[in-house]
DNA sequence: CGTCTGAGTTACGTCAACGTAAATTCCCAT
DNA sequence: ATGGGAATTTACGTTGACGTAACTCAGACG
């Protein structure tokens, strides 16, 4: 399978349109946890698949740090039930938050649309005026 | 009308809970426009409208000079139609952006919804092992 | 009149999320 | 052996949105 498939920095890069700094700066940020042969890092299945949670995470406005805690989520695999409830606790939040948010995002984007109505007659009869000034 | 009274900076900052600093920092980046009677700031019920635009479009991501851009289109009068234009383009862009925004937003919710439910089986399991052990 | 409070100005500090520059180090081809 | 091209480490720089400390100044009050 080439879905295992792993992949240097350069690669990832291209593959994810970010830069080496980035990918090292979410290394030390435990983010990511390429294997280190030697100097090099090598990046596998997994953590590509974090990548991708992390930037889209990043598309919401979540912080590096809550990124991690929702990988730890999806990546939690026999430890502690404490711990997991823990997190659990912590996603519904976020997902509440988040829910709030786009309501409160719906809500402006309708009040938005309005004022731009309204901003497209003002500029429908600007647009009279002139006709009749020539 | 108590609507238009005259609020000091201390009765903005309870009202709002925000701290002076902020308010003289909008202020100095000319997102709000308090009267300066002597020394001290006194701020209209125009500050008070813009202060809520602030602070929601904050909520959303916005930067503060994005919201000043906002700000600009909502208390548009009688300026030049060029600007304007402008500024309704600016408006459309941020629309689709937040509609977008949106969207990938419902997206995440219901993934993470789904993972939640992977992780309520998880806790349930666990918690039925934990009771076999007792 | 002294002082205490609330507001103001100036300017340096902070935190996140990287950017960027400098100085190695490693591998490979000539 | 040697120069070239990646990748690495170290560490200082940057931007946005304020926090915070230091000092001043104007009224109010006992």
């Amino acid at each position: 399978m080439t879905d295992d498939r792993i992949m240097t920095i350069r690669e990832m890069c291209d593959a994810y349109d970010v830069t080496p700094r980035t990918l090292r700066f979410y290394e030390a940020k435990e983010l990511l946890f390429p294997i280190r042969e030697g100097q090099k890092r090598l990046f596998t299945k997994r953590d590509r698949a974090r990548l991708k949670l992390i930037l889209r995470g990043k598309r919401f406005g979540f912080s590096l740090e809550e990124i991690r805690q929702l990988l730890d989520l999806y990546h939690m695999g026999d430890q502690q039930q404490t711990q997991l409830a823990r997190t659990y606790e912590i996603a519904q939040q976020r997902l509440s938050d988040m829910e709030a948010q786009r309501d409160e995002l719906n809500q402006a984007i309708d009040e938005l649309k309005e004022q731009m109505r309204w901003g497209e007659k003002m500029l429908a009869s600007m647009d009279q005026s002139k006709r009749a000034a020539e």
